[in-house]
DNA sequence: GTTGTATTTAACCTACTAGTTGAATACAGG
DNA sequence: CCTGTATTCAACTAGTAGGTTAAATACAAC
């Protein structure tokens, strides 16, 4: 019933799902594959397949009794656009605050900076590195 | 316990925590503030954040009794790192495939596809569109 | 110091998650 | 048809997530 970001954020909240992921970007690969290096039950590989495959991040074909397991790449764009989209719309706002405090810097020395403008100054300080 | 990309998907797992995060992106809010559009309750919301500050995907500063909160962009490079790299990964991989099926598709005429090609063919028209 | 406002903590409830084991289903091969 | 292999389904359990209300804390302002 949640929507499909909600499914794939979900999905990819487990290392262990995480990892499979990792490993079906290399190869496609069967249940009894993917659970080779886990220490849980064969089911509970399944089951976490289950959640995989209700997100969309993989499909399954059908080999005699065999279920092999594909990844869906197309699924990630889903993430990073909603993951650039805001962190474009939060890096926009940081540097237009950037340029506000430049100007006050410009001021610094013949107006002295209040207590509003000092903890936002400060503010500045948390993240920018990437720029 | 849970390592942070573990921590950040599970934040982003819930659709009020993803519209927090969105606001947030465009103005630090209060508590309070981030409460209003939502019909539960304060400390629910409360709750919420404590998961995103968890996450590393929000800080608070103190300003005397409002806890404003802040989006802390610089971790949405951890989850598009971890996505891009399985993401380039499997392109890779069906650039292969595609490369090995092309060379299948100039001898059709003279040689016909057997049934372990044909599947594989199949195969490649799942999510083929970014390409 | 009492009152009002912002926020967190505590205790509790319900639903879901990830795991288990055991049984069922589907198919291949002798 | 029987056996082995691959996978899923069912029933159960322990822990966690997201919500509630009530009480506690922190601070401002009068």
């Amino acid at each position: 019933m949640a929507d499909q970001l909600t499914k794939v954020f979900a999905a990819l909240a487990d290392p262990t799902r995480r990892d499979m992921v990792a490993r079906l970007s290399i190869a496609d690969a069967t249940v009894n594959e993917l659970a080779e290096p886990y220490e849980v039950s064969v089911q509970a590989v399944s089951k976490h397949l289950k959640v995989l495959e209700d997100s969309g991040l993989v499909t399954r074909t059908r080999d005699a009794q065999r279920r092999p397991v594909h990844l869906e790449d197309n699924v990630f764009d889903l993430m990073t656009k909603w993951i650039e989209r805001y962190r474009r719309q939060a890096e926009e706002r940081y540097q237009r605050l950037d340029a506000v405090l430049e100007s006050m810097d410009a001021d610094e020395d013949t107006q002295h900076a209040d207590s509003t403008a000092a903890s936002a100054k400060e503010s500045t300080a948390h993240s920018r590195k990437g720029a």
